[in-house]
DNA sequence: CCCGATGATTTTGTAGCCAATTTCGTCGTA
DNA sequence: TACGACGAAATTGGCTACAAAATCATCGGG
């Protein structure tokens, strides 16, 4: 572990895998230890992690894992409505025919997965078929700030796609997206990928309903 | 200067009032010497800056003011027209009376500016209407991209303000957006904003236009 | 049982050291 | 003169040790 990006990218890995407890304390004296690397390449990380908006640091009080609660979720995934929404459309425009085949592929692969009920596998074509449209866009901008705002909500991801049933409706709206994208309609493609991420935000609500059930009944 | 935290924002804001060439090199010890700090203080808060897309670090070659091209300014402008658009929309569903005065107040200032022909005083105005917009929205994780979104481009918004005639066209386009948000009409809000802001994107496409041609003529 | 004080833990900030790498200048040669 | 190789200086990378400030936890007294 020799230079400062390793250990940056190790323990960001480490918090994105859920490594930590939630909210848990990170003590540097641990996370040298842990990476096997000196105090300074700690403290030259945590700085750009809580940039990120993936720790949360506090004078003399250190760092701590952040914890998204639920109606952040909702936000961030406002925006990445928004953001999504144009670099579908966007794809849909400089799409060539090999990337369309491709994300047709992709499509192929999540339906096997939800057939099969994969979920880990669903949930992975999932992220590539989003990441392979973000890169036909071609849109460096939106698409640094939707990785950003992918990495603060992965924990919630996972929760949602337990949800029953939530992967065959998740389906079909890929396919109406990717057929858009495939028939080079930009408009088609922004609408049917805002309406995907408007799915998914009405997901979160219903989690933020049980959630704020549960601690009523406690 | 005492803690890491005041030389990130000292040096953060010397960048952005363009104390720095463009592309100048940040060694550590000028910097160091000029805020008065040790070395171990700036080099906490470059990998911060970089992260914030303001310097460009490069191994064993330093940091770097980032030079934004105009073609990544448009990006920029372009997901800003949709953040925007965004806390304008809820701005509008939001406002109680008393800002709705607050907005009107700040275009009357505008105006008045304009037809003085203090371009500073507008531009001040310009910021000020935008940043109560996204206060009135609440929407704090559109607020902090669209704010990390303007410092990337503060200096492109300086030759923005030069061009004849757009104060005028730009105060016609504000006097829409806050009617809109007064009106409680949350889609014309949206609208009034995305059209401002894609007026900007076409200001910034003839400055490249401009720029191009420039190098051409070389 | 509750509250405050004290000591230990933790973080913050500084200083300085050496190694690795780049960069720039100089010298020698074609 | 032009070009390339070599070397020295400058700069960053990474580390250790240490002092200071703040917090946390434990313990004792009321």
């Amino acid at each position: 572990m020799a230079d400062e990006g390793a250990v940056l990218d190790a323990l960001r890995d480490a918090i994105l895998a859920g490594e930590f407890a939630a909210g848990q304390r990170l003590v540097e004296v641990d996370l040298c230890e842990r990476f096997g690397c000196s105090r300074f390449a700690v403290r030259a990380a945590i700085p750009v992690l809580a940039s990120e908006g993936l720790v949360d640091v506090q004078r003399h009080r250190g760092a701590r894992v952040r914890v998204i609660p639920v109606s952040e979720a909702i936000e961030i995934t406002e925006v990445r409505r928004l953001l999504e929404g144009l670099t579908a459309a966007r794809a849909a425009e400089r799409v060539t025919a090999a990337q369309a085949a491709e994300l047709a592929d992709i499509v192929h692969e999540m339906r096997a997965a939800v057939e099969a009920a994969e979920l880990l596998r669903y949930s992975d074509s999932n992220a590539r078929l989003h990441a392979r449209i973000r890169s036909i866009a071609a849109h460096d901008t939106a698409t640094r700030m939707i990785e950003r705002l992918r990495a603060q909500l992965v924990r919630h991801q996972f929760t949602l796609a337990l949800i029953p049933g939530r992967p065959a409706v998740s389906l079909a709206q890929h396919e109406r997206i990717v057929a858009a994208i495939v028939a080079r309609d930009p408009d088609a493609a922004e609408a049917a990928m805002r309406d995907h991420i408007t799915s998914v935000i009405e997901s979160l609500g219903s989690l933020e309903q049980s959630a704020s059930n549960q601690s009523a009944r406690r």
